[in-house]
DNA sequence: ATAATAGGCTAAACCGTTTTAGCCAAATTC
DNA sequence: GAATTTGGCTAAAACGGTTTAGCCTATTAT
């Protein structure tokens, strides 16, 4: 319409006229015919040629895990004066459909991927042809070599949860935690029985139990927790706020009096913790840093600088139930 | 490499080999060859082509609300198994974020979009190009010729959880409500209004006050409602969840005297209240039925399959203080 | 024996950009 | 005056699929 070919119009467009020497006169009149109609031109089929998207994609767990959330939403704040866009997918924790949640978007040409995963290491997601796309690993550890993982320092949270338990003089801790498999139950399984051995305690096995990192493996452990022969415990630490619900709804349903007997602390924060009648401590994972830095190493990959380094957050003790000194 | 054309490759990855006769041994030798080498379609080119994406957009004010979460939820597993995918914005209820976020999707070629909106009406929404894909408006009604709305009946609920605090004889009964232009606000306070005037109490305009949706919202509403001239409320309503947490944390801060002395329902449920010490009723929405309600809305309008319907679901009365009779 | 049909497959256009290589005329250099 | 440079532009391939129209052979109908 502008009497040019579509070769010009594109370096037109994309700034590269200069580059290209295109007379002012041709930008001119090139640029009146598109301002009159109004002409867009169709990111999908820029995104075809280009093989890139700006887009990056998110895989977590759940998307109604508040921690997990919060992170969503500090990525997807992060991400939005950056002209990239955020796409979500949810894997309720399933190795299958975490595969088919990162297939999917790698078939929609994501630029990068942001994972939860929930697997030990990286060799199922270097089996799927990634074409080379930076991944980064979030809120868990993956093995493998150069991988780059955000996470917090759930050892360290875990080891002053419970340490807060041993300082008074409490026995019995019992601990609640996700699947054995991922690391970041692991780790506050650690921290948990280092501070127990610290104070001189035996680690009971009876007292732990390892679910699904939801409510309703919260509630299920609780159940096999709380009607166990050996006898109940004076304190439990749930590694996760979903857990924590669970455990609340089990005691809730089948024994409202151990709500007051049981000490209870917790991973992840909740805002009405502060309103219950009995004092949890918590462990508040700092999701704004935490997205904030897995953002920032996907940009820098994406972009190829620099050296891209894991990073681990040091978590936050939130004390309700002050020890008596 | 199965020694085929990629008309043939084609035809029997989209099952049309039965239309387009290609006998069973072509099929077999070049699925052979697919398996071996894991080879998967780009989805991206494949859209380009058909000009349709096999996405749908789900934008919403805040991923972090709990029941926004829940309806995400349930659209996504509903979605799994279609072959469709999800892709998500928050616009943390502003206009100019809702409608960048909407012409962000429609430049990726979302094949529908799924909006809860800020706008009362579809008139900014029509002005986006949006080369007539279906939009079903959830949770906010939407006016319009046509528009497709999935909602809670916000009135009902509203009446109904001030029909407790009126019933109790409590006379001086707040709302903490949302922005006034948004539907479900409004409609939410036309049944707070309704129902004190069914129990012969004039709605007192300095006990209404209307503010963002959010917890900051909420906070803010509880400092300006509580430190009013005219002396404090016997009771408060919240619009959402986000308000009551918002408005505890303001009386934690500020006088937590208050807690026990003020009664308490909101809109939304959520698990932890069954262990506060002070009872507060609460209004259930079934994100659940809702979000179904939506996605199969969507689903229909994509495929052209009969009359799309808007709908209304009833809420679910979550009594905790119960009314001594 | 010829025409029509059916079975099995493919060539090539198309979607809307980007980008490489190169064309042509005018100006400059040798 | 010929060779080179420069300025201004474009043809055409490429991205990876889908789809239309049609080719060729073998069989069946007339």
């Amino acid at each position: 319409m502008a009497g040019v070919s579509k070769t010009t119009v594109s370096f037109i467009i994309n700034g590269k006229a200069g580059e290209h020497q295109i007379s002012a006169e041709t930008i001119r009149r090139v640029q009146a015919v598109i301002d009159e109609h109004g002409y867009v031109p169709s990111e999908f089929a820029r995104g075809f040629r280009l093989r890139q998207t700006r887009t990056i994609g998110l895989v977590v767990g759940d998307v109604n895990n508040r921690f997990l959330s919060l992170l969503e939403k500090t990525i997807e704040t992060e991400i939005r004066n950056t002209g990239f866009n955020l796409i979500i997918a949810s894997t309720e924790d399933n190795a299958e459909l975490e595969t088919e949640a990162i297939r999917t978007m790698l078939s929609k040409f994501v630029d990068a991927l942001i994972l939860v995963s929930v697997h030990p290491d990286n060799m199922e997601h270097n089996r799927l042809n990634t074409r080379g796309i930076p991944i980064v690993y979030l809120d868990r550890m993956v093995e493998g070599q150069n991988t780059v993982c955000v996470t917090t320092d759930n050892y360290a949270g875990a080891f002053q949860l419970t340490e807060q338990f041993t300082r008074q003089s409490l026995k019995r801790i019992a601990f609640i935690g996700g699947l054995e498999t991922l690391s970041n139950s692991k780790d506050r399984y650690r921290g948990y029985e280092d501070a127990l051995k610290q104070a001189g305690i035996d680690p009971d096995p009876a007292l732990v139990i390892h679910g699904e990192f939801t409510v309703e493996g919260g509630y299920h452990s609780a159940e096999q927790l709380l009607t166990q022969k050996s006898g109940q415990p004076d304190a439990i630490l749930t590694a996760s706020y979903t857990l924590l619900e669970g455990l609340l709804q089990y005691m809730h349903n089948h024994d409202p009096d151990l709500l007051g007997r049981i000490k209870l602390a917790t991973f992840d924060d909740h805002p009405l913790l502060d309103f219950m009648p009995f004092k949890i401590n918590a462990v508040l994972q700092d999701a704004n840093t935490l997205g904030k830095a897995a953002f920032d190493c996907v940009m820098k990959s994406i972009h190829g600088e620099g050296p891209v380094e894991s990073l681990v957050v040091p978590p936050m003790l939130i004390i309700r139930d002050q020890i008596e000194s």
